[in-house]
DNA sequence: TTAAAGTACACTTAATTGGTGTACTTTAAG
DNA sequence: CTTAAAGTACACCAATTAAGTGTACTTTAA
């Protein structure tokens, strides 16, 4: 119930991308000394959220990061599914299999655990970058 | 992001023996055959549920299990902590030294986070076991 | 006294997490 | 057109966690 590193360097490199003039582009050197994430790690991190439409990428000299879009149209669901793929707090809520019950409509524990998930979603889109700026 | 198997394992045996009538000891076999859960695996689980005073347990011949207070007053979130331990949705919210910007008022992605794991909590807190038996 | 039950704790195997190593590709600048 | 600074790709690794087992023990009704 918890999430990874990989997700809380995300969250923290689309942060600071957030606080540059829109557009400019910024070294993962610059990222990971001022963010405190490991440079070879966030290396890794960076292509998923590029994957996910969330940042591009220049490369070459004078490469790196810049966000895609407006901060306030990256929420914290976005970046959570990029990095860490579809949200689920239950592997019966992903794959019917893992459901002692097989089927859903019937297990009032799915039912309970679909509802809360449903929550979590929306609270995670609810908060984005933008709102972060002030 | 996601519950362990012990964790649902725990939901599904405190929904069946909420589904016995009240006071009802049932022995763990019983649990395990109905819920199809390894019972070696159930049995490992269950003294976390005793300590958090949600079962209670009797031992020797005819011994076995049953709730330590009604189904209703039994929550989602109660079973997560018992299982789990104290939920966290970010390490940086449990520990400080996890916070790139240690000590968090200054941490705006700290501060959504705690936001987030709030109404998750709730969420957890608002579900219980009486419901489910309806 | 016996056998049926839960308890305790060590162990095991596999997967996941959090990283690193090495080689490669792209591209601005000289 | 070469160089060096940047991102990309993919394989590897050590440590931790997850999920489950083995074995010995304790409690207790019959």
């Amino acid at each position: 119930m918890i999430l990874n590193q990989a997700t809380d360097y995300a969250f923290r490199a689309i942060l600071y991308l957030a606080g540059q003039t829109r557009g400019k582009v910024v070294e993962a050197q610059a990222i990971a000394r001022q963010q405190v994430v490991p440079m070879r790690f966030l290396l890794k991190i960076m292509p998923s959220l590029i994957k996910a439409g969330i940042v591009k990428s220049q490369r070459g000299v004078g490469g790196g990061y810049y966000l895609a879009k407006d901060p306030k149209d990256i929420t914290f669901l976005d970046v959570v599914e990029a990095v860490e793929g579809p949200i689920a707090i239950n592997r019966c809520l992903v794959d019917e299999k893992y459901c002692s019950k097989h089927g859903a409509p019937t297990c009032q524990v799915h039912r309970a655990l679909a509802d809360i998930q449903g929550i979590l979603v929306l609270e995670l889109k609810s908060h984005n970058f933008g709102d972060l700026q002030h």
